[in-house]
DNA sequence: ATGGGTGCAAAGACTTTGCACAGTT
DNA sequence: AACTGTGCAAAGTCTTTGCACCCAT
């Protein structure tokens, strides 16, 4: 069992390139479950909830779904990671918040998830905030389709 | 109560632009609840299943939620109508399916919805399908934020 | 008469919440 | 001691499904 201080330096690695005082500023606690979960979605890619939850709890079995989503929500809250809504189904996923926006591509054969950059898009925000009139915040786009393995 | 041949003549009306042979083809019938529903999305803009549900239920206190929902998806199925999410948040709304490919721009404080068009995502389209390898089936795009009204 | 359509209620998928207990500070 | 975080179970929201009855063909 990892004492404070060793969650301490791992929370530290987490909090790379985010705004750090965020956990103390709020009074959030560092726990071994939210160390886990941020590990998971940092080397899961895309994941779900549930999926997330799976894979947590191989590691600790006693782990609650409620757990699961009451930190997706905190870790959204502090900017840690961005849920995204991919297909045309919208389900909800989740990745560590990057530096470099991008958009989601989904075959709809073997679930794979490829990200992709679409400078365009920062470009048709403004362009239809300045013709519709609009102060806009959020732009959702994504795609899907077949793979290239899946296609044939 | 409207006549069975009021009723032909109706969905001819509602049928317009779309293939017309689709009701007879699948043995589909044509029922007041249907005509009444197609009939409400036709004039509200977009709609949430509730939303429709609550309107039509004004105008036929006995329709059920579920009527609602099987008969939203045998329209889709039919192709009269498109399921859109809009925004962040995901959520399913309805229109009639025009000619014109067109994205939604929601309010995020009084929820009105505007539609635009986007010569761009066509492009977009073919260009990640090339570097990807998928083929692209669908794409969703959408944005929020305040209205020319809300924004101040 | 046949077979699809509807209302009703129940079940499903996914997410949030209330509560008591456990762990940190 | 005070308070946050967790597990568990219940409740909530939105959508689908099973079933018996109804109605159009």
């Amino acid at each position: 069992m990892p004492n404070i201080s060793t969650m301490h330096e791992k929370m530290s690695e987490e909090l790379q390139g985010s705004k750090a005082p965020v956990f103390s500023l709020n009074g959030q606690r560092i726990t071994r479950q939210r160390l886990l979960l941020l590990d998971l979605i940092r080397r899961g890619g895309h994941l779900n909830a549930d999926e997330l939850y799976r894979k947590a709890k191989e590691i600790r079995p006693d782990l609650s779904l409620s757990t699961v989503y009451r930190n997706l929500r905190l870790f959204i809250r502090l900017g840690l990671i961005n849920e995204v809504k991919i297909g045309t189904k919208g389900h909800r996923y989740y990745e560590v918040r990057g530096a470099i926006e991008h958009y989601h591509l989904v075959c709809l054969s073997c679930g794979r998830v490829v990200e992709f950059q679409c400078p365009l898009a920062e470009q048709l925000k403004s362009k239809v905030g300045q013709e519709s009139g609009f102060y806009i915040t959020g732009i959702e786009l994504s795609m899907e389709g077949y793979c290239p393995s899946c296609k044939t």
